[in-house]
DNA sequence: AGTAATCTTGACTATAAAGTATAGATTGGC
DNA sequence: GCCAATCTATACTTTATAGTCAAGATTACT
């Protein structure tokens, strides 16, 4: 369960790209240098989030890359899943069903319940975070998630 | 933020030794038949889980693998840092401070703290989940997480 | 029109993760 | 002692991810 380059690089730059600003943009070089990727790489991965519709890019001198739509119309668990995706329920759950001597239904169960468990916690923060709330300050992020009196199971505050 | 092949499978065959019961065994033919996985690979994933500390193995006849404590003792999150780990704070967050020219300090912060909520909610449930909990029934692990009234951020009953 | 700065694309290489193969060591039963 | 069933260890192959390279297309400016 861990990040992958895609996915921290890509929202990296993405952070980076909305603290430019309205109608503020970056370039490839720029956001190459500031975070110690090469060129090249950082256009795969800017490539990645411009197909995902997060930003757009112009062409030419003065070009560069802007966001797609306000930081609030972006959800970051949406810039997840385009760089790489938020799959815990890996392929293999819904296969082997029937074959196995021993406790296969159960342990199926059992597996799915956690992973679905850690899923939703996940979604909590990354479904409901928006780009707008990353470019906020830090302070901010811990008002994110939290709980509602008598509630069962996890929320977050719209 | 996958799931590795590992943490699947780990986690799959040390449930079905958990389900083997006190003094239960498995071998190393039953899981991998279980699990559809070749006998290597699995023997590959079991070493992990021994030399972990969660199982442990008998040689030779009447061999197999049993619980090396009892299942409320261990930690599922124990069991996927053995298995892969549960990284989010990526290298590279604690590089490149200084050197870049358009607000690296802000962004730095921004992911850093989105990285660490989506951490915490992942902890929530797996530093609290035991191997015990995995074992019971599926309506169990809704009660595993819920809401403190009136605190802040999340929180998970002990 | 020419030039420099920029993004675009696809193919390529390198590294890490997934999965296999083989030879060896231990144990229990005959 | 021998054999079959089991785990153990290491090296190997395959596949996916990370990262590079080179040629091309677009734009602004002069």
């Amino acid at each position: 369960m861990k990040l992958s380059a895609n996915e921290e690089y890509g929202l990296r730059c993405l952070v980076r790209i909305g603290y430019a600003g309205e109608g503020g943009s970056l370039t490839i070089p720029e956001m190459s240098q500031a975070e110690g990727v090469s060129p090249a790489y950082a256009a795969k991965i800017l490539r990645v989030l411009r197909k995902g519709g997060f930003v757009k890019a112009a062409r030419g001198k003065d070009g560069g890359y802007t966001l797609a739509r306000p930081a609030e119309a972006i959800v970051i668990g949406d810039v997840m899943d385009a760089l790489g995706g938020r799959i815990f329920e890996s392929s293999f759950c819904d296969s082997h069903s029937g074959q196995a001597a021993i406790c296969t239904r159960s342990v199926d169960c059992s597996v799915r319940s956690l992973w679905r468990a850690v899923q939703v916690a996940v979604d909590q923060v990354l479904s409901k975070a928006t780009l707008r709330d990353l470019l906020q300050n830090e302070e901010e992020m811990n008002t994110w998630v939290r709980t509602i009196p008598g509630a069962r199971g996890l929320h977050v505050i719209q």
